[in-house]
DNA sequence: ACTTACACCTGCCAGC
DNA sequence: TGCTGGCAGGTGTAAG
């Protein structure tokens, strides 16, 4: 499930919970989630317990525990990963890969800390976690992936200048982390929709003007799905579950094949790109030339 | 520096 | 029932 605003629901459920307490003690129970830590799981473990968090951070799909000693708890979702918050002694879920257990202050000094599990479950493993050394502030394993379009920081001129020089299809574009970070495959299809713009159109064939205008809908797509993902969190529980609300409901391309364009009924179609899927809407977003030769469609 | 293909994992579903 | 192939919201790496 995470594209930014996914990774956004979590970070934000995170910092609400976890945000002053200290980890109390780390159980990885499989080697691969922690496999880019060149501590192995022991120096993984060795470097957190004991430390205290002191925010969480985001960049793109990448987010991280500051923790006070200055070093970061380095994390990435990949496909299927998710961040749980429990309370001890909840049931393992079936690809539990990292515990922690965290000591929760109490609401006053008066009263006693209280206990939580924090889990890392992951079914597929392509996400991880990684202690950042002094990466508290920008973990130095992230200094490739640039800024996301939510980040006030971001530079759409930069993105601009930088996507007109490419030759690469515009998809790629948006999918090349190091250009722009937080849009994957859902959020591309859905922003190329919305702005009328077929994927395969190179970026060096692009005017600045459209350019500014995907960029816009990207913006615009995030930030609805945004707006609907924080409705699933709970008191105690930070609820990772790609399959609900906003998905079923809003998307426009994505997953769409063979249902009528929202624009203009034509149905929509799913291609082979870049060993996934993409989805568009041929009518609305007419291929380039070249790209429909090779395909050879009309 | 840019571009592209591929490896890395597990599970589910359709079709035989 | 069981097999096979295809598919899944991602990224690092290596080779051109």
């Amino acid at each position: 499930m995470p594209e930014l605003p996914e990774v956004e629901v979590v970070r934000a459920g995170l910092e609400r919970h976890v945000v002053g307490s200290t980890i109390a003690s780390v159980e990885v129970l499989h080697p691969r989630p922690v496999r880019r830590d060149h501590r192995g799981s022991t120096g993984f473990v060795a470097a957190l317990v004991g430390q205290r968090i002191v925010a969480v951070r985001r960049r793109g799909k990448y987010f991280w525990l500051a923790l006070a000693n200055g070093d970061a708890l380095l994390g990435h979702l990949g496909m299927s990963g998710q961040m749980l918050l429990h309370e001890p002694g909840a049931a393992d879920e079936r690809h539990l890969r990292v515990r922690f257990t965290l000591r929760v202050p109490g609401p006053d000094s008066a009263r006693p800390p209280a206990t939580l599990e924090m889990r890392f479950v992951d079914q597929r493993m392509f996400g991880g976690l990684a202690v950042s050394e002094g990466g508290a502030e920008l973990p130095t394993e992230i200094v490739h992936i640039a800024r996301d379009p939510i980040d006030p920081e971001f530079d759409d001129e930069e993105f601009v200048r930088r996507a007109r020089r490419r030759t690469s299809a515009v998809k790629r574009l948006l999918l090349d982390q190091g250009l722009i970070s937080g849009v994957g495959n859902i959020y591309a299809d859905e922003a190329l929709w919305r702005a009328k713009l077929h994927g395969e159109r190179p970026g060096d064939r692009l005017t600045g003007p459209v350019l500014r205008d995907l960029l816009g809908h990207v913006r615009a797509v995030m930030g609805e799905a945004l707006a609907q993902g924080g409705t699933s969190f709970d008191a105690l529980y930070v609820n990772v579950n790609g399959e609900s609300g906003y998905f079923d409901r809003s998307l426009d391309a994505y997953g769409q094949e063979g249902r009528p364009c929202g624009r203009c009924g034509t149905p929509i179609r799913r291609v082979a790109f870049m060993n996934r899927s993409s989805y568009f809407c041929p009518s609305c977003q007419r291929p380039p030339r070249t790209a429909s030769r090779r395909a050879g469609g009309r």
